[in-house]
DNA sequence: TTGCGCCATATTGCATACAATAATATGCAT
DNA sequence: ATGCATATTATTGTATGCAATATGGCGCAA
């Protein structure tokens, strides 16, 4: 009856309103790797645990599935969404593609303030990565794709912005799939050097740098296509 | 109680199941222009006009929201997008980041049968150009926006493909606000030229064509800031 | 034991009912 | 008439109920 997912999640404050919080509550989750790939996720469980309705449980799902973080299969449910290893390609085809060019955006629109504040994400990103612990490791990874979100964010468009919450979001799952190393250590140095080549107005560097740090994370997954794999989601567990 | 929406609206074919089709028509009448930006779109109405309760329109009006071309907000309704100026400009900027990649990526897996079809899609836009009526130029707006899809399509990456018809989309949207010259009859040349670039192989030349084909397009508008015109998007209409 | 078919159960799909909010109309005082 | 307070109506927000579908268990035959 309660699936696996009750003790990944926490209910929302009560005095919310609307699906936003639990859509919210639930990409956090997924997004943390605090629910796995492949689980899922049953209307009543959500709406139970989150004092809500099916009606609501169920629009947030939905809302989710545009996103990509959740596929709705007809007549069967909702499950935190498995990425095929060619989508996790497309996923990273797409950031290599937008990244340099939002970055581009970002540089000349940055002010001195935001220069600052990304200095700021990235001495907390190389605070996490000292420490141990799971919830540290959350907050890692959350940081990490915070650094990216955040030139989004500096670049003005909104659109672009929503565009890469949804890509951030989407290797988090490709990451808990297929990455190998336990954490992309390397990336904290190469936000850095992003920052650095930002701060001299070095747009093609910090671009290319970009490039490569992409490429990096791509180069630690292990996308080979594993045999029946895929049914049913390995079991959908 | 009927709003100015009824008769814009196509009922889906009664076999349908789920918000997919509803989703769908009215996003072709949002594209097509059939439905003017700022008009309402009551859950009643959308419900009564496909045979389905309030619950399934309201699915459909929510995604259509999550794809920018419905504005849902809270306790007043749904409403066909009206964007602002800067919105446009955004959308824009958008495409002007991801198409020359999304080209790029088509070239090199462009394949003959696929140029062959993107000639045709060429031709039936210019017979359409040559066309009178409300209805030719609906079409016309649709085959000049499948060009664009198509590309991305053919990049193979379902992920930009799916950000493109949401770009194509709003776009629509925003030349039916603020375009003035009746329609980019010059597009249709330009989208010739790139097609020319693509069959040489010529990714740069092409690559170059469509971001003079964006701007232009973005040139037909009048983006000036009407004061206090987006009070609640002109009387709602 | 294995394989198949049937029934019980759980879960989703959808519609409806009620509550909450906003829009509109009415009436009264000025 | 105008402005304001109040009542009425329309529309959305959310929960619940019933039907349809899928899942899992049980029995029976091989």
């Amino acid at each position: 009856m309660n699936s696996s997912a009750d003790m990944f999640l926490t209910p929302s404050d009560p005095t919310d309103t609307g699906t936003q919080q639990i859509r919210d509550a639930i990409r956090d989750a997924i997004v943390e790797r605090r629910l796995a790939p492949g689980t899922k996720l049953s209307e009543s469980d959500v709406g139970g645990l989150f004092n809500v309705s099916r009606t609501l449980a169920r629009a947030a799902l939905q809302a989710l599935a545009y996103e990509g973080l959740v596929n709705v299969e007809r007549n069967r449910g909702a499950f935190v969404a498995y990425p095929s290893p060619e989508e996790a390609r497309q996923i990273f085809a797409a950031r290599r593609l937008v990244e340099p060019g939002i970055l581009k955006s970002a540089a000349e629109r940055i002010t001195a303030v935001q220069l600052k504040q990304l200095g700021q994400l990235l001495v907390e990103e190389g605070r996490l990565m000292g420490e141990r612990g799971q919830s540290a490791r959350r907050a890692e990874i959350k940081a990490s794709g915070d650094f990216h979100l955040m030139l989004a964010s500096i670049s003005g468009n909104l659109i672009m912005q929503r565009f890469m919450e949804e890509l951030v979001a989407r290797s988090s799952l490709v990451i808990a799939l297929y990455g190998q190393s336990s954490a992309s250590s390397c990336g904290h140095s190469e936000h850095a050097g992003i920052i650095a080549a930002l701060e001299r107005k070095d747009v093609n560097t910090a671009c290319d740098l970009m490039l490569h740090h992409i490429e990096h994370i791509e180069a630690d997954l292990d996308l080979r296509e594993r045999k029946g794999f895929d049914l049913r989601q390995a079991f959908e567990r």
